[in-house]
RNA sequence: GGGCGGUUAGCUCAGUUGGUAGAGCGUCGGCUUUACACGCCGAAUGUCGGGGGUUCGAGCCCCUCACCGCCCACCA
């Protein structure tokens, strides 16, 4: 540990000592106590960073897991990354191919190999970054999506699933990405409305008794058409339903359908159908037992040849000059040929959803291949089931119901992916195509022997499973599940969530699912939802935006230069760079300045509201750093009054400052806990604040200074009392904000636990503290509320008649109650030294005291003669002020209280608290109308 | 089309059973007061988006409108 207290507070100097010393000591070990608790890390891309999302996420979890671990239970925050398989075989391909070399070249085994050496060289960096953090992970029982264990527990969850009946083969239409090559869920497509073209066509019939007009977006599917539906109760249409037309550029005959599918109201009412290219056209085709027809080739061009799929057409000529075009450029020449043809009869501007992989950004092609797939239906209904009952609980509690709208419309899973990197199916194919769904090779071979009669050579699936497919298993895979271990009884089901909104359906109702299914219980009692962080403005922070705020930056600091290269490197649109470059230099022309880890996680706490957009300002850092120090000052302030030898064990006399910051200090330990168990971050950390900062620092610690300064007249048990208070209110603070400032409070810890005598290696150990409300002291409450509410009256006048500090005020005492005479006895050695008060002297109740300024506590009068010292003119007005602003408030009570009806119908206590409060308000405005006459006649 | 959020001080946001509107930042004035100028003291600032309703009483409950944002959805 460092040891000077003697300077600033410098955040970069004590981080790394903690962080050695909690590892060390083995203290985020799970140990002792007798409940659990435990939380699952959403485990990030295995080669990614950490960005301002999980540095704020993980923010979160260690606050709850540092306060279970020093409420004494047995904790544990299990960490781990997932193989994250499209994003990191996306990357390493482009790194590939930034040397020339291409995936497909090197092979299957020789690419992977490259994945595992870009997985060993960028592997550790982010569990290096969350270190930084302060994560309280245990580290020693990290895992990985991909790792022995892992890979086992999800071959064991698809070959039980597949014997249940509940994952399936089959060919359909899925979402196919053309340039990845690879089917996608239907989370990974995001559609946005994009502009387009709406092409009207006319198909004449082929009995020649007229035509149809048909209107598509997508021209060039019409190659893949196989009939035209109408809806069945279009008027228009009626006479031609059955009939049947002549595709245009080939003249294959087709037939008019009815369906009520069709929309009457939308361009003509009549709509090509094609099944093996759109997702409706197809429920339509299967309705109708139409063919399929695929046009395309893996890759979205057109094909040499019709693939007839189901069905049957005569012929399956493609147009020479359209075969092996792209998508869009065989609807450029399509639409050529159309034109040529007169078939085209109009072209309008048309807005339309395109959907677009989530990674790669293609158009996706609803595409037709064999897949395998989770029968959801029973998984969901069981999942859905977990959530109604009560065991699981979402917060905020909103969340539940698009859980449940999702759940409701959940369509079948595809988890195959045309991917290398990833689980590999364990699916094995005989000669004919049989399949053997296997634990190992072996079994796949004996199963195989015993099917055929003989052994046969065994092909292996190609396909990997979708990356959410293990991430679903991850609460109970990483605690050693299919074996049912110590660790597995111990932490699961697992105490709580912590995910963004962004992740619920691709990965918290999957978890629920797999979970209620393979272990009969939940995988988390609850989720706690927190919102995306923005940037300043309000942005999504993105690379391509050029706004992202790397968290290790606000922690270490970076210069304006350096942050423009980061921002500016390797962008996807290097046309942004200059925009970026301006932006940045505006924004951060200094750049940033080190905050420190536990400024940016006081932060991240303070804006953890309920709220779904959490904007990040960086201004709130710097006044939490600001806080950082102030905390930093307070320590070397309460060490520097006690003296090395300073007994502080003996007899102790408590003094009225002491017995209120006790009581305040039960109060903040009772918000804290109170909000963290409601998952109110943000209100935990404002308790902390407003208590360390307005209470112990600006009030107790000015109050302990009369008592422990060098002339003192305090008597040495009142000493030691004040002095142990100091300290040991401090050392109690700094374990409730341990859990969000951890390197902060340990550092400090370690000195005021010493001077203490409080035996401990570190205060992440030690206990969390629980309020004890029966310490809240009333008479000490009274005591210095009165006397704070004086201090405030004497700076009020000090400040507003601008009087300088240096300056003693006199003050004359006029009225009040025995109370206020007492108070003044007992407390008026503070309201000396806290408000530099000078002579008291009392006025009779009725005397005519000199000019003064007014100021009224209750009903005790507080007059700071004007002579020599004050503004006439200024008080004079400043009375006024006040005056008016007492009369605006009486009006509204008196106002309330003529009404019968509150009188009637109101509480009592309500309406007796009302007429005292204008009982309270027309006495203080009789003294200042008097007061103000006073004056008046001065000026 | 359906659903969910939001609209409160110049800015960013709190406001949990309906009972006298708050914080941080910023602004203005003063201050080398024996921890801290990353500080101290004082001050200013709101028709709580509009309208209606319930109630003795509404920022909070109900209805409605407007604007902003997000999610979901098969009008080619």
């Amino acid at each position: 540990m460092t040891d000077s207290l003697d300077r600033p507070f410098a955040p970069a100097e004590i981080e790394s000592a903690c962080y050695q010393l909690w590892e060390d000591q083995r203290v985020f070990h799970p140990q002792g106590g007798n409940s659990t608790y435990c939380i699952m890390l959403p485990p990030p891309n295995v080669t990614g960073t950490l960005h301002m999302g999980h540095a704020f996420q993980d923010t979160l979890m260690d606050i709850l897991t540092r306060r279970a671990r020093m409420q004494g239970k047995q904790t544990l925050w299990q960490p781990g990354t997932d193989h994250a398989g499209i994003a990191t075989q996306m990357l390493v391909e482009r790194r590939l191919e930034a040397q020339g070399e291409k995936r497909h070249q090197l092979g299957r085994s020789a690419f992977l190999e490259k994945v595992w050496q870009w997985k060993e060289e960028s592997g550790g960096h982010i569990s290096r970054q969350m270190r930084r953090l302060g994560a309280s992970c245990d580290w020693s029982r990290e895992r990985f999506t991909l790792d022995e264990g892992l890979s086992h527990a999800v071959t064991e969850v698809f070959v039980r699933l597949h014997e249940e009946g509940l994952i399936y083969r089959g060919k359909r239409l899925v979402n196919w990405d053309p340039v990845l090559q690879t089917a996608v869920s239907d989370l990974e497509v995001v559609s946005s409305e994009e502009g387009g073209k709406l092409w009207h066509i006319r198909y004449t019939l082929t009995d020649g008794s007229g035509s149809l007009v048909v209107a598509t977006t997508r021209p060039e599917t019409l190659l893949g058409d196989v009939a035209v539906a109408v809806h069945p109760e279009d008027e228009r249409y009626q006479a031609l339903i059955g009939k049947t037309l002549r595709l245009p550029i080939t003249g294959r005959e087709i037939p008019i359908i009815a369906d009520d599918y069709v929309e009457v109201e939308f361009g003509s009412g009549c709509v090509k159908i094609t099944p093996a290219h759109d997702f409706n056209d197809y429920q339509v085709g299967q309705r109708h037992h139409l063919p399929l027809l695929n046009i395309f080739t893996s890759d979205a061009r057109i094909r040499d040849e019709i693939e007839v799929v189901s069905g049957s057409i005569g012929d399956t000529q493609i147009p020479e000059e359209l075969r092996g075009l792209d998508r869009y450029a065989s609807r450029k020449r399509l639409l050529a040929l159309l034109e040529v043809e007169g078939s085209l009869v109009q072209t309008d501007e048309h807005r339309l959803m395109i959907p677009r992989g989530d990674r790669s950004q293609a158009v996706i092609e609803p595409y037709l291949t064999d897949q395998w797939y989770v029968r959801v239906g029973p998984l969901a209904e069981a999942a859905t089931e977990v959530v109604r009952a009560g065991k699981i609980r979402f917060v905020p509690e909103n969340w539940t119901r698009t859980y449940y709208d999702w759940m409701e419309r959940i369509e079948d899973w595809c988890i195959s992916r045309q991917l290398w990197w990833g689980h590999q199916i364990p699916a094995w194919y005989g000669p004919d195509g049989n399949i053997f769904v296997t634990r190992t090779e072996e079994e796949a071979q004996h199963a195989a022997a015993a099917h055929y009669g003989m052994p046969v050579v065994l092909e292996r699936d190609a396909d990997v499973l979708d990356t959410w497919f293990s991430s679903a298993l991850w609460p109970f895979t990483t605690l050693g599940w299919p074996e049912q271990t110590p660790d597995l009884r111990e932490f699961y089901p697992t105490s709580v969530l912590v995910t963004g909104f962004d992740i619920i359906f691709f990965w918290v109702a999957r978890m629920i699912m797999m979970g209620q299914h393979f272990t009969g219980q939940v995988p988390f009692r609850e989720v706690y939802v927190h919102g995306l962080i923005l940037d300043g403005e309000g942005q999504k922070m993105s690379k391509s935006k050029g706004n992202v705020l790397d968290p290790i930056d606000l922690i270490d600091g970076i210069d304006g230069e350096a942050l423009v290269a980061k921002r500016t490197q390797g962008l996807m649109q290097p046309q942004m760079a200059e925009k970026i470059t301006k932006a940045t230099r505006k924004d951060f022309p200094n750049g940033i300045p080190a905050f420190g880890t536990d400024a940016l996680r006081f932060s991240f706490a303070s804006i953890a509201t309920q709220g779904r957009d959490l904007r990040f300002d960086l201004k709130r850092v710097e006044g939490n750093r600001n806080f950082c120090n102030k905390i930093w000052n307070a320590a070397r302030f309460a060490l520097m009054q006690i003296p090395e030898d300073a007994d502080l064990h003996g007899a102790r006399e408590l003094l009225p400052p002491e017995r209120w910051i006790i009581g305040r200090l039960q109060e903040a330990e009772a918000s804290v806990n109170d909000a963290i168990e409601q998952y109110r971050f943000a209100d935990a950390a404002h308790a902390l604040y407003q208590f360390f900062w307005n209470d112990y620092c600006d009030w107790y610690i000015e109050l302990s200074k009369t008592v422990l300064r060098p002339e003192s007249s305090f008597s040495a048990a009142e000493i030691r009392g004040s002095r142990y208070t100091l300290l040991a209110v401090l050392e109690a603070a700094l374990r409730l904000a341990h859990p969000f400032m951890p390197f902060l409070t340990e550092t400090l810890w370690q000195r005021v636990a010493e001077r203490l005598g409080k035996e401990g290696k570190t205060i992440a150990l030690t206990a969390y503290p629980v309020a004890d409300l029966q310490r809240v002291d009333q008479e000490a409450d009274a005591d210095l509320a009165w006397l704070m509410a004086f201090v405030g009256a004497l700076r009020s006048v000090r400040g507003e008649m601008d009087i300088a500090p240096s300056r003693e005020l006199p003050v004359l005492l006029q009225g009040g109650k025995d109370s206020d005479r007492e108070r003044l006895e007992r407390l008026s050695v503070w309201l000396r030294s806290l408000a530099r008060m000078g002579e008291v002297e009392w006025l009779a109740a009725k005397a005519e005291g000199p000019p003064a300024a007014l100021q009224l506590l209750g009903e005790l009068r507080i007059l700071v003669p004007l002579a020599g010292l004050i503004d006439v003119d200024a008080e004079y007005q400043r009375l006024s002020k006040e005056e008016a602003r007492l009369q605006g408030e009486q009006d509204k009570v008196q106002k309330r209280l003529a009404q019968p009806s509150f009188r009637e119908r109101a509480p009592a206590e309500v309406v007796a608290k009302e007429e005292a409060r204008v009982q309270e308000l027309t006495n203080a405005l009789q003294e200042l109308a008097e007061q103000r006459r006073r004056l008046d006649a001065l000026r």
